[in-house]
Formats: structure tokens, sequence, C-alpha cells
DNA sequence: ATTAGCACTCGCGCGCGGAGAGTGCTAACA
DNA sequence: TGTTAGCACTCTCCGCGCGCGAGTGCTAAT
């Protein structure tokens, strides 16, 4: 099964000239191009096995080879080099995060942005996550009359808020009593522990139950990674690719396939080691629509601390060393600045179970 | 130069059938489909006359009649009879709304995403703007010793933050006696006035100075309208339309007009009244890229108060009436459900003038 | 095992021709 | 004078056939 050294020589340049030029590779050019010491011939019986290995195609008897998602998987696993990216781009890199303001969101966004334009394609992003969600604090400001505004800052220094209606008026004196109450009892628990508590007796307690409630209801949400939709970047360059060339229909699928909602669930249940950098090849993408594109991914955050997902996104054709090092080298520098915003702790989680 | 009876329903039949079918239309066509009592021969030549004033026009000889801008625009401004919603679809979208959490950047979106999916089209809402930002509340959190979080709820109840960064340590407790000094301070102030006050003396002055910097800022943020891109949804609806099909380069070009920032532009300086609906015609854009685009934009929000700008986008070749009609009720029932948000007393800047 | 030679296969671009839709003009008509 | 029938003419669109070129797969020679 293994492949002979030549054959997998063979397979690794039909993969980078079909990367990239996205058009079949023939076994005379091959040649041509490489300057191989083998006759066309030679390089076509190889073809031939490599193609009853299932590793490369023809789209059609008589056009040249095209890899198959096995043919990728192989390269990627076994036969690329990687190219660490020179100093050089990597300070360009750098340079585009110093330029931006120091909000974690915007480093997010950014991440995708710069990805996305390094490699020509798309690039999502998400939000950190907390491995826990817990309420840091709780604000009440008073809108009108029977109007108030709750705003949630939660241990990942996320700040959500929640407009509600109360009929019997409050005033924001009232609002701000209430709240330093509930300070002292719900500050650093989770969704479940402020589920789990009764409202305080007293004159209050229908207010009170009310924003308990909410607030409950917003730190479950945090909890929730499908809550916030990743961020996605550069698909217009994926959209300008050869593959969707002249094919409206093609192109708008893959628009739609790159929508928020679906692009959800192809994420987050990836096996994403801590470490490393995963790459999905065509069918191994269980979600149909993504069946032929590929992600190149990588968890960014502290380990065991709040953190998020990161990487590329293009068709199969991809420039797999390229992409695995622009991945990494983004996620690192995310990772860095996640660490430095939530402090150099990690994830202010004390403890790690509960 | 005003137009004969004849010859502007002529013209309003080529509008209609165009904007139904996408195609040219022809003298026999028209007649037939109308079972018009003029002889395909008459239409010829009213249609002749209808090219010399430059209302219609042959995509090549041999071909049949399409509207150019100017014809559009007559039609939309003496042409077509409008449209009113029957009170099932107004039904249809109240639902939707009802069915959506009490939240305005919420009915802002999906306003959008009504419009867009009862046109078929692209829809865009910018999210209310206060006549005049002032600061209502500020906050400020721990996050961990040397690095707090700001967060400002302004008069329109919108909620801003701001991580930063203090060398000198900071507590919890020392932070929340800091807000309760400037929230007596600066409640209700614009961020001109905020940047003009001094900070007071004493052992905090540093770090008073540097939230009070910061403060203005997002204040001053929000005040500017073009901080926050428009919300756009349906932009596939828009892409699937006729005018691209087959046409990857148009499509690409027309996806990238309709990308957040550009958008922008294209909107806010258009001479809303107050009152109705604007359309926008293909050449009459300023901008580029929307040259062969229609916009259909009102105005939402009580007069004078906070307000924003919803409307749809879509290829000239709209169905205008019914476009105008869905624009206007989903203005008025986000009017509103603004109004209903920040309290029956309209945006709450107390008297118009500062 | 490698290679040269060769027949064969397809996709692609191109030119052609006919069908169909539509115009513009002219001459007749109410 | 406005309307209409008739007609020649113009284009586009579509299907067809054809030749080119790239590439394969097989065979026989090295």
């Amino acid at each position: 099964m293994a492949l002979s050294e030549r054959r997998a020589r063979i397979l690794a340049l039909i993969v980078e000239d079909y990367v990239d030029s996205a058009q079949p590779i023939g076994s005379a050019t091959l040649v041509a191009r490489h300057d191989l010491d083998l006759s066309s011939a030679t390089v076509r019986s190889e073809m031939a096995a490599l193609e009853d290995d299932g590793l490369i195609t023809h789209p059609h008897t008589s056009a040249g080879r095209v890899p198959s998602d096995r043919g990728y998987r192989t390269y990627v696993g076994s036969l690329m080099n990687e190219r660490p990216l020179s100093s050089e781009e990597e300070l360009t890199i750098l340079h585009q995060f110093h330029q931006s303001v120091a909000d974690l969101e915007r480093w997010v966004a950014l991440s995708a942005s710069v990805l996305a334009n390094a490699m020509r394609n798309a690039a999502i992003a998400t939000l950190p996550r907390p491995a826990e969600a817990r309420l840091r604090q709780l604000q009440l400001v008073e809108l009108t009359g029977e109007r108030a505004l709750l705003i949630a800052v939660l241990n990942d220094a996320a700040v959500r808020q929640q407009a509600f209606e109360y009929a019997e008026g409050v005033t924001q004196e009232r609002l701000t009593r209430l709240a330093g109450r509930l300070n002292e009892r719900l500050a650093g628990r989770t969704a479940d522990e402020i589920a789990a508590l009764d409202p305080a007796e007293g004159p209050h307690a229908v207010l009170e139950a009310l924003v308990l409630r909410l607030v409950a209801a917003l730190v479950r949400d945090e909890e929730d990674a499908a809550a916030e939709p990743p961020v996605i970047e550069g698909v217009r360059e994926l959209l300008r690719q050869p593959e969707y060339e002249g094919d409206s229909d093609r192109l708008l699928d893959a628009l739609e396939a790159v929508e928020r909602s679906r692009l959800r669930r192809a994420i987050p249940d990836r096996p994403l080691g801590a470490e490393d950098v995963a790459v999905v090849i065509g069918d191994e993408n269980a979600d149909g629509p993504y069946r032929d594109m590929s992600f190149v991914l990588a968890r960014y955050g502290p380990p065991g601390g709040a953190g998020g997902v990161v990487g590329l996104l293009g068709p199969t054709r991809l420039h797999y060393p390229e992409a695995v090092a622009h991945v990494r080298y983004v996620r690192d520098v995310l990772t860095e600045l996640t660490r430095r915003f939530y402090g150099e702790t990690g994830a202010d989680a004390p403890g790690e179970d509960r």
C-alpha cells in the first residue's frame, strides 16, 4: 500500500501543478515542466497505478489527471513539506494586528481577514468561548418609566444586553439598588446556579424574579457555542477561484453554503487537537454542501481556557503547505492576544472543574 | 413633452411586462398579451416615439424594447398605481415581528430580512441613530488587575464597550466609585461636552482622565452615522435575478458592490423626505457600482427622533409598486416599534435643540 | 523496467445555416 | 391624418459538423 518513492513524487507533482494551474495535468507536460529523467510513457504507467489506488482521476478519457480527495489526503498527510512563513511574511501579518484597536472581537475578525487575504480564499473565525460561562457583573439601566436594560458582563469579558419591560414603573435608583443586591448574590455563578436561586422575598420579588430569569438566559446563551455565528471573510476571493468560473449555479451554491447558519454546523464538532492544525478535505466533510471544499482549521486560545476556531475555507484545490503555515501562525498570534487579553493566568475560571 | 395617454399606457405595459419577464418586449406580443385595440404596427410607431424620448431602448435591432432608466423614472413618477398591501400580507409581516425577541437590533435585521424575502431581492437597514448622542450611564468592570472594561449606555439605549489597560492596577471597588462619580458629572452629556470637562484633581486624576477620553470617543463614534455598517439581507435572492444569470463577472461585481463598506456610502446622503419612500433608479445613483441597480428607501423612526434607513436593493428591473408598498409598510412597523422602544415621548432628548 | 511509436478518444472552438422574433418602411384605407 | 396590413430585412440563438490538440493506453522494441 505504501507508495514507491517515485510514485509518491509524481503524485506530489500532480497535486502541486494542479493546485497552481487548476488544469488537469498530462504526463508529457509534467515531464517537461519538471525536467524529469523519465519518459512520459513511464509517467503514464505510474499515473495508471495511482489511479488504481484511487489517488487521482480523469475528468474524462484523454484529459490529464486531477488529484482525488484521497490524493490530497495522502499529499497532506505525508508528502508535502511544510513551508514555515518567512519572517517577512510574519511581520506583514503582525503589522496588521498592531494597527488595529485592542479589542478581541476586532482581532478575531482581523484574523479571518488576514488569512483570507494571504491565501486568496475565504477564512473563518469564531469568537472566543469560555470553557464555562459565569456572570461577572450585571447592571440595570432605566430606559423609560416601564422599560429597562439589563447589561451582563461575563467572565470572558463579553458584554450582553437585553431590554425588558416592567409594568409597574421603575426608577434608576431602585434598579441600581437591585443590581447591587443581585451582584452580591450572582457574581461568579453559572446559568444553572442562577436559575436555581430563589428570588428574595419582599416588595420587589416579581421584578427580581424577572431579572434573574433574564440573566440566567443570557449566561446560558453564552455557553451555547452556536449562539454567535462565525465571522467569515473573503467570500469574494473564494468565489473568484476558477472552480466557480462560468458556473453561476455552483457559485451561488457555494455562497449559500457559506452563509453563517450552515457554516456553524460544519465547524465546531471537528476533532480539533489542541496543538495542531486540522485539514478536512472534500468528502471528509460530513455536511453535504462542503463536499467539494476543504477546511484548514486550528483551535486558538490558551489550553483549557477561552478559545475558538480560526481557519481557511477553500476549494479542495488548496495550497495546503502555505495554508497550514498561515493558519498556524495566525492561530499562534491570536492565542497570544487572547492570553494577554484575559491576563497571563489563562481564563479566570479558578480550578478546572466547576 | 407630456406623454399622450396612449403612449403612457404603452410605456407602463412595457415596464410591467419587462419587469415580469426580464425579456425585451415586442410590439406583437404586447398587443396579444393585453388584448389591445391596436395593431402591432401602431404600437411600433408609438414605441419609436418613446425611444426618441429616451424612455425605452433596443438591446439591438430586431429585439424588443426595454425600459431605460428614464423610462422607469417616469413610470415610478407618474404612471404606476400603488398597490397597498392586502391585510393578509400585512399580517404575514407583522407576524414575523411578533415572533421575534423584543430587541431593536433584531427588529432592524428582521425588517431587511422580511423585505428581502417578500421581494426576492436584497434589502438593507441601518441601525437607529439618535439625532444626537448623549451618555446615559457608564460602568467600569475589572477584568484583571491592570485591565478594565468600560461600558457606556447611550441615550438611544445602545450599549458600547471598550477594554483598556491601566498600569497601576485597579480594584473593582475603586472602579465602581469612580463610575459613580463620573455618572453624576457625565449623565446626559454629549461627546463635546464630555471632552471639554477637566478631570478632577486627586490621586485618581490620571485614571479619570483616561476614562473621560474613552467615553468621549465612544459617544462621538455613536454620533458618526458611518460607524456601523447597514444590515444587508437577501444578497442571494438578488444574485439569482436573471440579470446576473450566466454572467459570473457581473454577479461578482454586484456582490462586491453590496459589501458593507461600499454600501454605506451609497445610502445615507440620499435626500430622504421624512414622510415618503424614495426611489433611486439606475444612473441616478451617484456611486458607480450601483449604476444598474435601484434602491427603494425610507427613513424610519419618529420625526426628529432616533431613526435609520430601511429599504430594498435590486436590479433596475424591480416591481416598483410592490416594492414601494412593502418598504412603506415595513417602515411604518419599524417606526412604531422604535417609538415604543424609546417610549411614547419619542427620543428622550428633552427639547429639540441641544 | 523503460521507452518510442501509434491509434484512438474526447473536449473545445469555430463557422454555418436555418428558425424565430422583431423592426421599420411603404402603401392602402377609414 | 391616424391606423393598419404587408413585406423585406436584421439580428440573435441554437444545433450541427468538423478539425485541432492534448492526452491516453497499448504494443513492441530496447
